[in-house]
DNA sequence: ATTTCAACTGAGACCGTATCGGGTGAAATG
DNA sequence: CATTTCACCCGATACGGTCTCAGTTGAAAT
């Protein structure tokens, strides 16, 4: 007698579609979005033999240079040992390399490879047609006003206030 | 001789941080901010004893009603095996029951069951004040201009064209 | 010597894929 | 027209790979 057909009344409540005013529809919509980002990410990467994650530590490393795997892990914001696995994988492609440091003999500095940079720079290459068909039903100046208002989500102001 | 440095130059390149432009940035963006509202909401449905996964799950259920379990996987994205298993939680807490439709003995409509319905409501509740949280930074108005950006980014105009 | 912090390792949970056992409808066959 | 056969579809299960987490080892600092 209660719950027998779809019943959208009350107050506003998610559908997992647009148009939506429930909390939760930022959310969905979040993950719909980032969905297809991915997809659209990996299918590029694809053809150079990585993936996402491997992609990530990539651009940790160029952003910031050689970097002890523990920063790494926080910077990707995966689990250690999974940083070990894609370093591993990294490694064995040429495209990284594990260095001791000369004071301290437990850290272990991951650098990225000339092959490293080489891949890195293909990637953009590569990625740059799709990532437009990604925002080809937007104006420029409205993609550009989506990733401000993703930063102000992203990051919020005070790091987390 | 050649990556040594953090080198910053060329033409632009990802940097998993604000005011990037390359074609990895929107990307990354989404993925952070997914990641924020992913942990606000899993937070705000923790104390009721479900996953993210299986409130979309009660979501379909809430707004197509009765849902066979193939599309249902189909409605959330995830395989079949995997809704399978969540509906088995969701039954075993009674949230939602599996039937035996009368002219069709091989499909199962699942439905959501008075405490099922009791249960969505409470989330919706309990996730309101996180939900504000999340886009503390941003006027009303931007909130829902970021919205109708996702909107569009996650479901493109004609399908997928 | 003890504490601390790095990388690593192995056990367990988790997820997606492949496969199985029905069930249905329709075409083929007599 | 009745019956058999066949291709497909659904839900369920079994399996394999991947990721996660607690614990181990070894090095440095106090």
């Amino acid at each position: 007698m209660t719950a027998d057909v779809p019943h959208q009344a009350t107050t506003s409540r998610a559908t997992d579609r647009p148009g939506d005013t429930s909390p939760f529809a930022l959310g969905l919509l979040l993950r719909q979005a980032h969905w297809r980002a991915a997809a659209v990410m990996t299918e590029a990467l694809r053809p150079l033999g990585i993936e996402l994650r491997h992609f990530a530590v990539l651009i940790v490393l160029m952003d910031r240079g050689p970097t002890v795997q523990r920063d790494l892990a926080a910077a990707t914001g995966s689990d250690k040992a999974g940083v070990m696995r894609v370093v591993d994988d990294l490694e064995r492609k040429g495209l990284a390399v594990r260095k001791t440091i000369p004071g301290d003999r437990r850290v272990r500095v991951v650098e990225i490879t000339p092959q490293g940079v080489e891949l890195f720079d293909a990637a953009h290459v590569a990625a740059e047609p799709p990532a437009e068909r990604l925002v080809a039903g937007l104006e420029p100046d409205e993609a550009e006003r989506l990733k401000e208002l993703l930063t102000r989500i992203a990051y919020p102001a005070g790091g987390e206030a």
